[in-house]
RNA sequence: GUCUCGGUAGCUCAGCUGGUUAGAGCGCAGGAUUCAUAACCCUGAGGUCGGGAGUUCAAGUCUCCCCCGAGACACCA
C-alpha cells in the first residue's frame, strides 16, 4: 500500500511565489513524516504548462511557449531544490508521457459515453477569459471585473456528462473524511446539490494545448489535461503509459493537497473523470488557505510581494519553514509578518530548542568527562522528562496525518520548555558542587539529553536540517525509519558528546 | 441578493455538548539566576469575549437583529 501525495500542478505563467513553496513545504513535511513511519511513499509535484495565458505571456516575452515553459519549469526545480523538497515524482504537462496519458484517458471516457459536442455559447470577456452568466437579463453587456464590452461568442466544444455523475458526486461529497477542512465541505454539497452541469473540455483557437485527437481543431481545456498530470507523474517513461496498469504505479492518490480556490474541480470534476475512465478515487482533498503579507494581500500590481529565493538567502530553509508550518494552521488563511517571523526563529529555535541542547551538553560535558553519562534504569523510568516526552511524540503523531502540523510543532516545543523549566528547577550545577549527587546529576541530564534527541528526531519532517544539527551534536544521526527510535533511552551512557555550537544562529 | 465561516488581551490565535476569579505564545514591565546562544526560569500589567436585545439560576459559549472581514453561488489553472 503507498501513500501518494501530491501537490497542485503550478501554473507556469510566471516564477514561482511564496504561496506555491508553502504548499510544497506542507507537502513535504508529511512526506518525510510518513516515510520515516514507514510508508512507501509517492510524493508528486509539477507544473501545469498548457493555456492562453502562458501563450500570451510567452509571445510578450518574444518566446515560444515551449521556450517559456522550459524556462518557468527550471525555476521550480530549483527552487525546490533550494529549500530541499523531496519529492519523488515531478510532472510536466507538456510531456510526451503526459500527452499520451491524457489521450488514453479521453478513449476511456468517450467508451463510456460522456463525450458530446455542443456549442458554448455566451458573453465572453477576454480578459478574464470566461463567460459570464446573467447577463442576458442586463442591458449593458460589460464584464462586472474588467469593465469592458463582452463579446458575443458562440463556438463548438466538447462536453464532458459531467451531469451524469450528479448522485455519485453527491455521495462522494458528502462522504466524511474526502474533503478537508470541514468548513469546506459544506460549500461543495451546496454546490452539488444545485445540480451539476455538462462542462466543456475542449477549446478552439487555442493552439497552446494538447491535441484533440479526432477533433483537429481542438485542444483539450485545463481541466481535462492538468487534473490527469496527478496520474501521468505516477510513470517513468513514455512507453509505460497504459492506463490499465495504474494501480500498480501507486494511483489512486492518498491525498491531493490544493488551494481552496480550485478545491471545486478536484471535489467534483476530477472524481466524475476517474469514474467515467472507470479508475478509483483519490480518499483525500485537503484545500489549503492562502498568504497575505503583512496584511496584505500580496499580489505583483501591489508590489507587495516576497520573493521565496530572497527569503531563503535572508533566512535560510529551517525558519522559513518552522515559520510557515508552525505559526500559521494549515487550511486556514495566514499572515506572512516580518517582525514575527523574526520573533518566532530566535525564541522557538535558537533559545527554546538551541540554548536548551547547548547548555545541557555544555554541562554534561563539563562533569561527565564530554561522554553521555549513565543512566540509572530504575529511577528513570518514571521520570517526569520521560512521560512528558511520551505524551509528546504520541500528541505529534496524532497531528501530523492530520495535517495540523502547528499542533505537531507546539507539542515539541512544549517538550523543550518543558525541559528548560526542569533544569531550572532541579539546578544541576547547584547540585554538582555537593559531593554525593553525581549519579543523580546523570540521571537527571541523561533525561534531559534524551528529551532533546526525541525533540531533534519530531523536528526532522519539519526542519530536516536543523534536525540532522541537533541529533550529531548528540553523537547521533537520523535514522531512516522511526520505528526502533522513537522510544525512550536510546543514547548510549560513555558514548562520547561533541562539542556543541549554536545550532541556529539568531536573525539579527 | 442568498448561503457559509470568522470578529476573544498590543499581535497571532485556543476556548468541546452554556457553569468556579476568560487562556496560550509573542510583545511589554519587573524579578531571580549563571549550566547556556544577553540565553533559561519566575512574577505582573493588559480583555465590558464586534454592538444590541432575548432565553436561562447561569452565556465568549444558545436565539434574533445590526455592524465589520473573508469565502461560495460553474468553466476563476
Amino acid at each position: 500500500m503507498t501513500f501518494t501525495l501530491t501537490t497542485p500542478l503550478y501554473y507556469v505563467n510566471d516564477k514561482p511565489h511564496l504561496g506555491s513553496t508553502y504548499t510544497t513545504i506542507a507537502c513535504d513535511a508529511l512526506a518525510r513524516f510518513m516515510r520515516l513511519q514507514g510508508e512507501d511513499v509517492i510524493f508528486i509535484t509539477g507544473v501545469d504548462e498548457h493555456g492562453q495565458k502562458i501563450q500570451r505571456t510567452a509571445e510578450s516575452n518574444n518566446v515560444s511557449p515551449q521556450e517559456h515553459c522550459d524556462q518557468t519549469s527550471i525555476k521550480y526545480l530549483d527552487l525546490w531544490k533550494l529549500y530541499q523538497i523531496r519529492y519523488d515524482k515531478f510532472i510536466r504537462t507538456t510531456s510526451q508521457k503526459h500527452t499520451n496519458l491524457v489521450h488514453q484517458i479521453y478513449e476511456r471516457v468517450k467508451q463510456s459515453d460522456d463525450i458530446y459536442m455542443s456549442r458554448q455559447k455566451g458573453w465572453y470577456c477576454v480578459g478574464c477569459e470566461e463567460y459570464k452568466d446573467g447577463i442576458d437579463t442586463k442591458d449593458t453587456k460589460q464584464c462586472p471585473i474588467h469593465k469592458r464590452d463582452l463579446e458575443w461568442r458562440d463556438e463548438e466544444n466538447l462536453f464532458f456528462r459531467l451531469s451524469k455523475y450528479q448522485t455519485q458526486i453527491e455521495e462522494l461529497v458528502n462522504t466524511d473524511n474526502f474533503i478537508y477542512p470541514r468548513a469546506r465541505q459544506n460549500e461543495i454539497i451546496n454546490f452539488v446539490n444545485k445540480g451539476l452541469k455538462d462542462f466543456s473540455i475542449s477549446r478552439i483557437n487555442l493552439t497552446w494545448g494538447i491535441p484533440v485527437p479526432d477533433h483537429k481543431d481542438h485542444t483539450f481545456y485545463v481541466w481535462f489535461d492538468a487534473l490527469l498530470g496527478y496520474l501521468s507523474a505516477l510513470y517513468n517513461k513514455d512507453e509505460e503509459i497504459c492506463i490499465n496498469s495504474i494501480e500498480q504505479f501507486g494511483w489512486p492518490a492518498s491525498l491531493h493537497v490544493i488551494g481552496k480556490d480550485i478545491l471545486r474541480f478536484h471535489a467534483i470534476y476530477w472524481p466524475a473523470i476517474l469514474l467515467s475512465a472507470n479508475l478509483p478515487l483519490p480518499s483525500k482533498l485537503f484545500g489549503h488557505g492562502f498568504l497575505t503579507l503583512e496584511g496584505e494581500k500580496m499580489g505583483k500590481s501591489t508590489g507587495n510581494t516576497i520573493d521565496p529565493i530572497d527569503l531563503f538567502s535572508n533566512y535560510g530553509n529551517d525558519a522559513i519553514r518552522w515559520y510557515l508550518l508552525k505559526d500559521i494552521k494549515f487550511g486556514s488563511d495566514g499572515d506572512f509578518q516580518h517582525k514575527r517571523f523574526i520573533d518566532i526563529i530566535n525564541n522557538d529555535l535558537s533559545n527554546t530548542i538551541g540554548n536548551l541542547l547547548n547548555r545541557t551538553s555544555s554541562m554534561t560535558r563539563k562533569w561527565f568527562n564530554n561522554k553521555i553519562p549513565k543512566e540509572i534504569t530504575q529511577t528513570s523510568n518514571s521520570h517526569p522528562i520521560r512521560s512528558k516526552a511520551e505524551d509528546t511524540i504520541s500528541t505529534y503523531l496524532e497531528a501530523i496525518p492530520e495535517l495540523n502540523f502547528q499542533l505537531a510543532a507546539q507539542s515539541i516545543l512544549e517538550l523543550a520548555t518543558f525541559s528548560n523549566i526542569h533544569l531550572n528547577e532541579i539546578a544541576p550545577w547547584k547540585l554538582i558542587k555537593q559531593p554525593g549527587n553525581e549519579e543523580n546529576v546523570a540521571l537527571e541530564l541523561y533525561s534531559v539529553l534524551e528529551a532533546i534527541r526525541i525533540v531533534g528526531m519530531l523536528l526532522n519532517p519539519l526542519v530536516p536540517e536543523l534536525s540532522n544539527r541537533i541529533l550529531s551534536q548528540l553523537g547521533e544521526v537520523n535514522p531512516k525509519q522511526w520505528s526502533n527510535y522513537l522510544v525512550w533511552g536510546i543514547l548510549k551512557p560513555g558514548s562520547d558528546l561533541p562539542e556543541p555550537n549554536p545550532v541556529i544562529p539568531k536573525i539579527e
